[in-house]
RNA sequence: GCCGAGGUGACAGAGUGGCUAAUGUGGCCGCCUGCAGAGCGGUUUUCCGGGAGUUCGAAUCUUCCCCUCGGCACCA
């Protein structure tokens, strides 16, 4: 089986071939850290992390780079409102966007640079775009990338035209006075006193918005990317910039073989924007809801298809989690209780299908979505076996290997396979263990009064007490 | 204006030429249970925006129409 990828560059869904045979070189735009970061930025990274985790799930060596803006105008303008200082507003919710990727168990990149410290690199590469006559100083002491040299390559990823773009543009957009041409996008740009500034040929100033992407990834990746991803947003103009910058300081193409976008959040079905008042940082929906239930919501849509927020939606996703996770707890119940030979009734079986299921979707783009409904067919089969008959323990840990075989690139099972019923403020699980003994007393004398009791003191507690076949089991709610 | 995405059951959301159109949530019925929970089984009447066409066969391809949403020079 071929894994197949949609590309953004040809709109098709093509054979994932790598440059360089098992290596993969991958760069996703990271944010600029001018505030805490939202849930779009949630559902871009969790989904470029499942997409790194299925490369690596499938044998590819994969190096992973993401970079974090954090200099930029949008960070300047928040520090001159708020009377801050720009590299302490910025180094600050770089750590906060760090805290929440980590909350919802982004795997780490493997390089995270971030444009501050890269500046020597990127004023070198603008010097060489000047001397290639692809770029132009002005007298303010801007740098422009001269559109006029590339006009035929406008559009290779927007699909934008020329014309297009000349009509759309003029009525937004504040032609800077110093450019000859107005699509040509700033390289480099001038910073008065009070803005942050590097020294650099041109006087001094700070980098324009696509160049870092450029230096960071042919720095930490290749020079030739396999994969270069982003949120949608960011097809037009920041990638084109980058294929442009960056083939023009390499000569050569194409600067990603794969460009992969991932679709948009929206709230309510509008956009989210701090002026609908619908703006939700991750943070605050951290504070509602555990993060493997948001990444279980945000790997429940194709990673392409526009997914629409809202709490139902997510308290929704929360139950069907549910559903995911007690069928792992019925399975820890079964070992415990599992005879140590006995045959496994089909499971082993059910295991090979349910694999094999998983990458067939997983291959055909990610498709997070029809794994998962697989997963869940998957479920219902051992749960059925498992109640009906008494599989041998072996079975049944090939069944939980299996579940954290693919967890590996879900992400979502972490808390419920690898920790018992985690140790919580309160009660020991001496002291709970000790309670359910008395009621297991009062069952036996059929006090039902008492018995009902106890159980509901204990869920007023946070304990959840079920009697199963095999006798009583609790989790901690 | 230009570019793009999409309209599938109560809701969410896969499927893109061919068995009774996944899966989850919700509703209803049943099994199990002292009860509850979990689980299992069943059910939720014509669910594929509309018309025309291609085809033995279309949610899936072509065309027209209607509607929704997004991008358009520093938003993931």
């Amino acid at each position: 089986m071929v894994l197949r990828v949609y590309n953004t560059l040809t709109r098709q869904i093509e054979d994932f071939v790598p440059l360089n045979d098992k290596k993969v070189n991958m760069y996703v735009c990271g944010p600029t850290v001018y505030d805490h970061c939202h849930l779009g930025h949630a559902r871009s990274y969790i989904s470029f992390d499942m997409i790194r985790r299925y490369l690596v799930y499938r044998g590819y060596d994969v190096r992973y780079v993401s970079n974090i803006t954090d200099v930029d105008d949008k960070i300047i303008a928040r520090a001159k409102e708020t009377g801050r200082d720009p590299f302490e507003l910025s180094s600050r919710f770089t750590l906060s966007f760090i805290e929440d990727m980590d909350a919802l168990n982004v795997l780490r990149p493997d390089v995270q640079p971030r444009v501050t410290e890269h500046i020597p690199e990127i004023i070198g590469t603008i010097q060489v775009l000047i001397g290639r006559g692809l770029a132009y100083p002005t007298s303010r002491g801007n740098v422009y990338y001269d559109l006029t040299r590339s006009l035929d390559r406008v559009g290779i990823l927007s699909r934008q035209t020329v014309e297009g773009l000349l009509e759309g543009s003029g009525s937004r957009v504040e032609v800077e006075e110093d450019k000859r041409y107005r699509l040509d996008f700033v390289l480099w740009k001038s910073s008065s006193e009070s803005e942050p500034g590097w020294d650099s040929p041109w006087g001094r100033g700070r980098p324009g918005w696509h160049i870092e992407c450029s230096v960071m990834s042919m720095k930490y990746c290749a020079q030739q990317l396999d994969i270069h991803g982003g949120g949608a947003d960011l097809i037009f103009p920041h990638h084109e910039a980058e294929i442009l910058q960056s083939e023009g300081y390499t000569g050569l193409r194409p600067f990603s073989r794969y460009w992969l976008h991932n679709g948009f959040l929206t709230i309510d079905n509008e956009k989210m924007s701090k002026s609908l008042g619908n703006f939700f940082t991750i943070k605050k929906v951290l504070e509602e809801f555990p993060p493997e239930v948001i990444r279980f919501f945000i790997l429940n849509t194709h990673y392409r298809s526009t997914i629409n927020f809202s709490e139902q939606h997510l308290e929704e996703a929360g139950r069907a989690y549910e559903r995911m996770a007690n069928t792992i707890s019925n399975i820890r119940y079964a070992i415990a209780n599992a005879p140590g030979k006995g045959g496994d009734f089909g499971l082993l079986e059910e295991v090979g299908q349910a694999r094999d299921s998983f990458i067939m979707s997983m291959d055909e783009d990610f498709n997070t979505r029809e794994a998962l409904a697989n997963l869940f067919v998957f479920s219902r089969r051992v749960n059925a076996i498992i109640s009906e008959n008494s599989p041998d323990r072996a079975a049944l840990e090939e069944v939980l290997a299996f579940l954290s075989e693919i967890d590996e690139v879900l992400g979502i099972f972490g808390k419920v396979l690898e920790t018992h019923e985690e140790a919580a403020e309160g009660m020991s699980d001496g002291e709970v263990e000790a309670i359910i003994q008395q009621r297991e007393e009062a069952r036996k004398a059929r006090d039902w009064a008492r018995s009902d009791a106890i159980r509901d003191e204990l869920k007023e507690k946070g304990i959840i007490v079920e009697d199963g076949k095999e006798g009583v089991r609790w989790k901690r709610s």
